[in-house]
DNA sequence: GCAAGGTC
């Protein structure tokens, strides 16, 4: 018999061909896309690795034209499907009239089931007697994938049929919404505003807790410290840690001014075993990268590049608990020849070698672990950042608990009790290897009951309460992961989505002016979407899917009825919500005030770039030419020299406020570098499009003299001229090197 | 120029 078998993605489809065939595969190439041969049990085996899905699911291309199709209209349009891989279709095809049957082997789960039939569709299109069949497997060992393809299993259309639910309403109601209050709000291109059953939620998220914080009253409340002294010093607390009445916290403190001496009441010490990590899930690895000064969507980038040149395990998993065919200590030694080999040597003398388990255990793939041992000539930068946590995670997992010493203690002063905790890492273990966890230390000396002790000091000191803290992106990764929003594979997308969309900003999200206006739009007439419970009931609509208790049709009708309601309601209050997302876009896109006419100056596009114009036009004709390239945002305050608002512009980098008019004097002269040698105009700093810095000369067109500089490290001029050339001298400031003078021109003689 | 979900 001639098998097909079909796996998610390649990697997966090369693994599998190498299991079932012992090694015996045969890799080749059909227009770029591998594939394996084998035999086995007399059989021939072609296996084929997907790309995750090979289809999209869409609207039909003339629905296309936002202003020519009504929301209402979209509502009822029956999407299709568009090939999207069509190298892989091909290769399918071309094995499709080979094979007897078609094994689908991809990730055993609900999406998989899908991208799994997707395939099958094509397959059976051309070739309908090709016998179907299903893998079912959970982690790609021998022994789990030959149970799995010697007791094969029906193709859970069912199942898959859930999928395609979740998509039809997330098309519908993202499609819809997104053009709705794009259109509404005049934002069309890449400025539209999108929402959907994911993002929106997560937005929420943010803008609620913005208002919490802003909401905040803080309380003021008192607290008493006393210094104490024996062997070293060492703080107590009054018992009342926050003691909200002043005045009270006054007649205590009179008491206890002057006070000489305390008498220790109580006192106890234990050791607390310190437990290692848990193994990394990508929830738990994102989030720790906040740690390395990384987005989610960054820390995801750079772990996707090693996961595909072999250095780590794939970065896409829910479990935390190793799978038993890990050898544990084998890997460890593996590992010894990274640039952490002294480390995990000493890891490696343990007699046994046991692993943390985290409380999430599941079968799609093992938790996050270096595959490959890896120095720092390897990888550079971030690579190596993210690949350095990711390997000391590992043998954080595998490395002797750290030993902790709690003491407390309890003293009288002046009839009042004071408390001291003191927290103290006595044993390490393998909280050395992990310099990503530093445990506050706290010390408190041994005493005796009571042992007299020394004051130092009292000190009375007001604080207030603290409203919560923003979300961190780590924090909200793992705030989503619990609420069910998202998936491992999305979370850091949608996050990054909302920065690229403009919604948010900061390194800790904290919604802007556009993203409030469209979560309080979506609040008020799509509550459903502004809240994690639509994917809630979404799961369990799937899950009755599945279980054949409701068709696809009736969840994905029921659905495209409530979003009809909500559409008509946003359109009774279109007039309203128009006024407030241009309103909160105008002020968050304003640049500043336009001295010509007073209205708000803001970013217009043009067919050949963009510039300033007055949100008064046509009655006010004021413009302005803008930089080519960088992120143009409002500066702080008014151009001394013209009284025109300043912008500040960024770069990768850094970023330089110059007025709004580059022409302007306060502009040039922030800009100048020094004397052009050919027409004897100014050499001002510019940037091309890409955002790499250049000197160029103030008469372009006239002149086009130019000199590159270095695009990296800091660049200060002094007025010196080059002796030979008469360029402006350029100094280079680097980090850690002496700086140096150079003349930028690449056709002088003198340089070197 | 729409969503979210796979994967590169």
């Amino acid at each position: 018999m001639k098998t097909l078998v079909i796996c998610e993605k390649n990697n997966a489809a090369s693994r599998i061909a190498f299991l079932l065939s012992d090694s015996k595969q045969k890799r080749k190439q059909f227009h770029k896309v591998p594939y394996y041969e084998f035999e086995r049990g007399g059989d021939d085996y072609t296996v084929i690795g997907l790309r995750g899905h090979i289809v999209e699911f869409d609207y039909p291309k003339k629905y296309n034209q936002w202003s020519k199709v009504d929301e209402d209209e979209l509502i009822d349009v029956e999407p299709e499907k568009f090939i999207t891989e069509s190298r892989i279709v091909s290769l399918l095809k071309k094995k499709g009239k080979w094979a007897d049957r078609a094994i689908v082997a991809t990730d055993y789960d609900r999406e998989g089931e899908l991208i799994g039939l997707e395939a099958i569709r094509i397959l059976l299109t051309e070739f309908p007697d090709i016998e179907v069949k299903r893998a079912k497997f959970s982690s790609l060992s021998k022994s789990e994938l030959e149970d799995a393809f010697n007791d094969l299993k029906e193709l859970d259309t069912k199942l898959a049929e859930s999928a395609e639910a979740r998509q039809e309403i997330d098309l519908a109601w993202g499609a819809v919404l997104t053009r709705f209050l794009s259109k509404t709000a005049g934002r069309y291109g890449k400025n539209f505003i999108s929402a959907g059953r994911v993002q929106s939620p997560t937005l929420a998220l943010i803008i609620d807790r913005d208002e919490e914080i802003d909401d905040f009253v803080p309380d003021p409340f008192w607290k008493i410290e006393a210094l104490l002294h024996k062997d070293f010093e060492f703080k107590a607390n009054h018992e009342e840690k926050r003691i909200w009445d002043s005045s009270r916290a006054e007649k205590l403190f009179e008491k206890l001014d002057g006070a000489e001496e305390a008498v220790t009441t109580l006192f106890s010490e234990k050791t607390k075993t310190v437990w290692p990590l848990s193994p990394f899930n990508t929830t738990q690895f994102l989030s720790e990268a906040t740690k390395l000064n990384m987005s989610p969507a960054q820390a995801m980038k750079n772990a996707e590049s090693l996961y595909q040149d072999g250095w780590i395990s794939y970065p896409r998993t829910e479990n935390t608990v190793y799978p038993s065919s890990l050898d544990l200590r084998s890997q460890l030694e593996l590992l010894q020849d990274s640039e952490l080999y002294k480390e995990i040597a000493e890891i490696l003398q343990q007699k046994k070698i046991k692993a943390t388990r985290g409380k999430k255990q599941t079968t799609d793939h093992p938790p996050i672990y270096p595959i490959k041992a890896a120095t720092k000539k390897d990888l550079k930068g971030m690579l190596w950042k993210v690949y350095e946590m990711i390997l000391r995670r590992f043998m954080v997992t595998v490395s002797p608990p750290g030993k902790a010493l709690i003491r407390k203690a309890e003293f009288d002063i002046r009839g009042e009790t004071f408390k001291s905790d003191g927290y103290q890492i006595v044993e390490e273990g393998w909280i050395k290897y992990y310099p990503y966890y530093r445990p506050r230390e706290t010390s408190v000396p041994e005493l005796k009951k009571d042992e007299k002790v020394e004051i130092k000091k009292v000190d009375i000191t007001e604080d207030e309460t603290k409203p919560p803290n923003r979300y961190s992106q780590g924090g909200l990764i793992r705030e989503m992961d619990k609420l069910g929003l998202g998936t491992k594979s999305t979370r850091h997308a949608i996050i990054q989505k909302l920065y690229d969309r403009g919604f948010v900003s900061g390194k800790s999200p904290t919604g802007t002016l556009s993203g409030k206006a469209v979560v309080q739009t979506l609040k008020a007439h799509a509550d459903m979407v502004a809240k994690p419970e639509m994917t809630r009931t979404l799961e369990e609509d799937m899950e009755k899917i599945a279980e054949e208790d409701l068709t696809k049709e009736k969840v994905a009708d029921e659905s495209r009825d409530m979003l009809k309601e909500v559409l008509s309601s946003l359109k009774k209050d279109k007039e309203d919500i128009r006024k407030e997302l241009r309103e909160s876009f105008r002020e968050q896109d304003s640049l500043g005030e336009c001295p010509e006419c007073g209205d708000t100056l803001v970013i217009r596009k043009s067919r050949t770039g963009r510039f300033v114009g007055c949100n008064n036009y046509p009655d006010c004709k004021n413009t302005y030419n803008l930089p080519r390239s960088g992120t143009v945002k409002a500066g702080d305050g008014k151009c001394p020299e013209c009284g025109a608002p300043k912008i500040r512009v960024y770069h990768k980098g850094d970023s330089e406020e110059l007025c709004i008019d580059i022409n302007c004097k306060f502009s040039k002269d922030k800009r100048f570098r020094g004397i052009c040698p050919e027409c004897g105009g100014e050499m001002l700093e510019m940037r091309s499009y890409r955002s790499k810095r250049f000197l160029g000369c103030s008469n372009y067109p006239k002149c086009d003299n130019t000199y590159p500089i270095p695009q990296t490290g800091n660049v200060e001029y002094d007025d010196k001229k080059c002796p030979d050339c008469g360029a402006p001298m350029v100094n280079i400031i680097k980090k850690g090197k002496k700086p140096w003078e150079l003349c930028p021109n690449p056709d002088c003689d003198k340089k070197d």
